[in-house]
RNA sequence: GUGCCCAUAGCUCAAUCGGAUAGAGCAACGGCCUUCUAAGCCGUAGGUUGCAGGUUCGAUUCCUGCUGGGUGCGCCA
């Protein structure tokens, strides 16, 4: 059982013993100050207003109750009628105890694991990935490591966009008289002809009628074009891949299943979309109308599915990837890391998939949008000549700040520590600033303040790291049994473990809310605490009383633990000395 | 035209289902290295939560209207 979890089954058998229906929540929250205790209940409050009785004579009647409870020092009513809860010191020790013995800072696994789809990532094949690319990428990946930690059966979809028109565009050009068809092009060459295959098919009706008749070749499976398509997917993956390999990204080839794959689907979802009569035709298009989406004219916005020319579109793949997703991978839930600007989109396809019976109505489907990467101006984060800005390079340039900055600090470290400090400041400096936002909103990309040691950053809980480290070097001397106490006289030792007793209730809630950045907000605030605690309650020093300084260096330990496991949570590596 | 999102300290961000005196960091100012990494710590100052109403014991949070900004809306994905 978690902290949050005892104390509201604790408060639940109080609600009870006070004649509160179960109906009312608890309303537990950490409190914000100290005289106001470790926790507060506010539930009291919202009952007695319900069951019109005085709130205060209720909450004394809880405190009471409470104040009777092994684990609970004092509960106190107050003023309105906030309850405020003191932790017993003795239940404290007991509980850090079980942390320091665990590997897995006593988070265990959930008991009904869940079958989790999680969407995420889906880079455009045949052009190199770029910033827009990275939240979705970013905190796609920490939900996913999160998700298993805590025990549930994650499967990776990375959707990429490997099929359409555009397939047809390059693989004309590549074969046309200029270019030849080339065995082995770079990336970075494909790039360049799409641009060129984009221009000509906007010029020439020629080459725009071939290109066509190439894309119904491709998706009609004709072996030469699937050949030539294989090649560019395989070479745009290849170099996707080195990517997310630099920025510690678990996805692998094996977790990609992109647009193409869902080919020989869409027939059958335009079949069932017939049998259920929600098609319409209209101007030659199967279009689904949906009465509570309006379109410019304030009409029901109709979704097409297949167009006049019987092309599918990507709303089509959607319905058809949400279908695969619940038949063939036996999803309870669905996870789309998706960009907000494609709410109403997700929306439609959620309410298609509803209308049509699609789906099994249990299976819980979730949008978790993010907003746009900014520079200063809040413009979209683009080069200075308006450009999109490649992810290869915004790596390179963070690990050339992270060199700059290392430098300066004339660090000591052998070559092959210098070369892992320098790539877990720059990578994890970019995923944590994007990562500490909440993802909802629109955030502003600054170098300075990412790779900036002062504040709530990676490179300050990543130094934290090391002066845990440190001390265990230095401390070697020193025998810990598992049997020592902890011993909690200073109040920034308490304060510290009531923080690493709460690690477990907020990945909990980082689960349930789908945002990174509460468990970003927790790690620097357990680093920040840390660093007072390193200032003010010294360890090596001589004249320190064994228990204390065995207690404290247990203390260091499950630190240097939860912040282990919540950066790797994160996606961000450690270092034990920079 | 219509839908969604946003507006909090000079700047970047928090704020648990409506809770107590709205919190951090940067920048500013003042302190702390013969003592475990000063890449740090301690302190001071900084707010009419865009505006106007409403709901109630209590509103940054919920409702209505307004202002400013972003973003989406049928044959691209």
């Amino acid at each position: 059982m978690t902290l949050l979890q005892h104390l509201n089954s604790l408060v639940t058998s109080a609600f009870q013993q006070s004649d509160i229906p179960e109906t009312y929540p608890t309303l537990i929250s950490l409190s914000q100050r100290p005289e106001f205790g470790d926790y507060q209940v506010n539930g009291a409050m919202q009952a007695a207003k319900a069951l019109k009785i005085n709130p205060i004579a209720l909450a004394e009647k809880v405190a009471a109750y409470l104040s009777k409870q092994p684990t609970i020092q004092s509960a106190q009513a107050c003023k309105p009628g906030f309850i405020n809860i003191f932790i017993e010191d003795q239940w404290l020790t007991e509980k850090l105890n079980n942390l320091y013995l665990s590997s897995r800072c006593g988070i265990k696994k959930a008991s009904s694991p869940k079958t989790i789809v999680i969407d995420y990532s889906h880079p455009n094949i045949a052009k190199e990935m770029a910033v827009h690319h990275l939240r979705s990428t970013v905190i796609g990946d920490s939900i996913a490591r999160l998700l298993f930690f805590l025990g549930h059966n994650v499967i990776r979809q990375n959707h990429i966009g490997d099929w359409g028109t555009q397939f047809g565009m390059l693989i004309a050009l590549l074969e046309s008289d200029e270019y030849d068809y080339i065995e082995t092009p770079k990336l970075s060459d494909l790039e360049n002809f799409y641009k060129a295959a984009k221009k000509r098919f906007d010029q020439d009706t020629d080459f725009a009628k071939k290109a066509s008749s190439y894309v119904v070749k491709l998706q009609s499976n004709d072996p030469y074009f699937i050949k030539i398509w294989k090649k560019i997917v395989h070479i745009s993956m290849e170099q996707n891949q080195q990517i997310y390999h630099r920025l510690n990204i678990s996805l692998t080839a094996a977790d990609v299943y992109g647009e193409s794959a869902y080919n020989d689907l869409l027939p059958m979802i335009i079949k069932l979309l017939v049998k259920k009569e929600l098609l319409t035709q209209h101007n030659g298009a199967k279009v689904v109308f949906l009465e509570h989406f309006k379109n410019k004219e304030n009409e029901p916005m109709g979704v097409i599915l297949q167009k006049s020319d019987g092309g599918y579109l990507y709303s089509t793949t959607d319905l058809a990837a949400l279908y695969y997703r619940a038949h063939n991978l036996d999803a309870t839930e669905i996870i789309y890391c998706v960009d907000a600007r494609q709410t109403q989109h997700l929306e439609q396809i959620f309410s298609i998939a509803a209308l049509a019976n699609f789906i099994p109505k249990d299976i819980v489907l979730k949008h978790y949008e993010f907003g746009m990467m900014l520079d200063a101006t809040g413009k979209p984060f683009k080069t200075r000549s308006g450009k999109t800005i490649k992810l290869s390079d915004l790596l390179d340039e963070a690990e050339l700040r992270s060199t700059n900055i290392l430098a300066e600090r004339h660090s000591d470290l052998e070559e092959a520590d210098r070369v892992k400090v320098i790539n877990a400041l720059a990578i994890g400096a970019i995923k944590y600033a994007d990562l500490s936002k909440n993802r909802s909103s629109n955030y502003v990309f600054n170098w300075d303040s990412m790779l900036s040691f002062e504040g709530n950053t990676a490179p300050y809980l990543l130094y934290a790291y090391t002066r845990i480290q440190s001390i265990f070097r230095k401390s070697k001397h020193i025998t810990v049994q598992d049997t020592d106490k902890f011993s909690l006289k200073e109040t920034i030792e308490r304060k510290m473990s009531l923080i690493l007793i709460r690690f477990h209730d907020v990945l909990n809630k980082v689960e349930k809310e789908g945002k990174p950045h509460l468990l970003c907000s927790y790690l620097y605030e357990l680093a920040s605490h840390f660093m007072s605690f390193y200032e003010s309650c010294p360890i090596l020093n001589t004249n320190i009383d064994p228990e204390q300084q065995k207690s404290r260096l247990m203390l260091c330990d499950i630190t240097a633990k939860t912040l282990k496991i919540g950066l790797d949570l994160l996606g961000i590596q450690t270092v034990d000395r920079m």
